[in-house]
DNA sequence: GGCATCGTTTCGATGAACGGAACGGTGACC
DNA sequence: GGTCACCGTTCCGTTCATCGAAACGATGCC
């Protein structure tokens, strides 16, 4: 409910709310509360008090008390003297979600060898809303040490990956990163609709997006689509490095040669569609 | 039911369920309700139906009904015409299990480094109960297939770094392991716990760890352990590939050296430590 | 020693959860 | 095309699991 239960809000004694608490609506099922509690180890991973995980999910102590203790019994979450944090239960239990698991698993050899070919960050990613999810990252001690970790999203509109899923994906993913908001994180990040249209454009005649330090100062990245057998877009692969030592032209052919390959694979043997 | 509601098949009144249901006790909590159909996902992966959710959990239709459209407003189940799938939300918890998250990006680089010279299949992996959990695995087009999979869990007797950690880790592993039984995947698997005991004296003597086609036939490893900065082991990292290609006196140092790398640079920097 | 904050436990009122039963749709089989 | 089997979905009266304010004990800080 939005609107507060009590009379209109300009009634002289009915603000009994200072304003300050920002009243989430609490959902009633057990089940929701209990997995608001998960939830609230995503933003802020490391370990959380008892105290800390009633302030970000709102729960009341005792309740918050006693579901944490069943993630415990269960096996989501482990404690450690008033800390509690996700355990490797959860770990494994992502690495059953099957599109992920089978699309890394064809997708590494292929991410190998552009490594091998390149020392620098080899990276998939999906698309997830109007994000680009890295689903795996292949890096080394001679790699450019850069943002994107696995497991995390990053905007579209500002990641040579999301670029190309904004080219080349469905139609929707323009429109929803536009009305998302372009948001800016380095001085070179596009955040103009019009001009991110252009450059989507140039994504399509080429085969392939690039990352000039849009999304973080020093780095570039190159990516290429990957197709279902339907050729529907379902991942794009890409290397990213320091802005001087990378050479994008240089680098594009290996990229889309490789999601080339890997397109091929998945469209041969097993099925890696969407329903 | 299994059990038709009508009259005992045998006669007597008391024998009501006929031997065939074995009822395990349901929770009573619904947050435990939920999470059991999680569990369910994760031997057979890919996807359920609502009844075969049912089935797996011993929930009736209605509450399991519920419940997974529960899941699915939380973001953990995907639907997709009457099947249920784990979905990417699920991944991205378990990315952020924080001990495997500072093991995995560390470990990395040196990963690389071994599969770069050997061009096999590269693990590491910590222990979990009894048995050996993958954390990761580099492998490429050059490498034998092997039955290892990130995030799931094999016999720690029958691979190389479930003997190290048997060898070096908490003296409580051998004993559980031994009492869990030393069950057989092969002709070569080492069963009997007094032959076992000696092969752990040599992983001691020598500083790792070997497989030989003790966990999959053709298949052979070898394994070194990786410390925290009190000396503790809290991972072991491998190679596998063919028999016959393998020359693991020759690797071992190898992956000795890289062992002993990360685990200097754990030691450095982070706090990569069991609490 | 007082104070603040933490995690833990208690317990009676309450309503969310339960699940048997009924419903509508689909596909296989005869 | 009729029947059957099985599916997912919805309904609804009963009840027991859940709730959370309050009290408690431990800890650390001023």
């Amino acid at each position: 409910m939005t609107g507060p239960p009590g009379i209109a809000p300009a009634g002289a004694t009915g603000d009994d709310e200072p304003v300050s608490p920002p009243p989430r609506a609490l959902p009633k099922s057990v089940l929701a509360r209990g997995l608001m509690l998960l939830d609230a180890f995503r933003q802020a991973d490391t370990e959380l008090t008892l105290a800390e995980l009633c302030a970000r999910t709102g729960l009341p102590k005792a309740t918050a008390h006693r579901l944490v203790a069943e993630l415990v019994a269960w096996g989501g979450l482990d404690r450690g003297e008033n800390r509690y944090r996700l355990s490797m239960k959860l770990f494994e239990l992502g690495q059953c979600v099957p599109h992920r698991r089978d699309l890394r698993e064809a997708a590494l050899p292929y991410l190998e060898d552009l490594y091998e070919a390149t020392h620098e960050n080899v990276h998939i990613a999906v698309q997830d809303e109007v994000r680009t999810l890295f689903l795996e990252k292949v890096t080394g001690h001679r790699s450019t040490r850069t943002l994107a970790r696995v497991g995390t999203k990053m905007p579209a509109h500002c990641t040579a990956t999301g670029k190309v899923f904004l080219a080349l994906g469905s139609p929707v993913y323009f429109r929803q990163a536009v009305a998302a908001g372009l948001g800016r994180t380095t001085p070179r990040t596009i955040v103009m609709p019009g001009i991110l249209r252009k450059e989507l454009a140039r994504v399509v005649e080429r085969g392939y997006g690039t990352n000039l330090e849009e999304a973080e100062l020093g780095i570039v990245a190159v990516a290429a689509p990957v197709f279902d057998r339907r050729r529907r877009m379902i991942a794009a692969i890409s290397i990213a490095g320091s802005s001087c030592r990378l050479d994008l032209e240089r680098l594009a052919p290996a990229v889309r040669t490789a999601a080339l390959a890997l397109s091929r694979e998945l469209a041969r043997d097993r099925s890696i569609v969407r329903e």
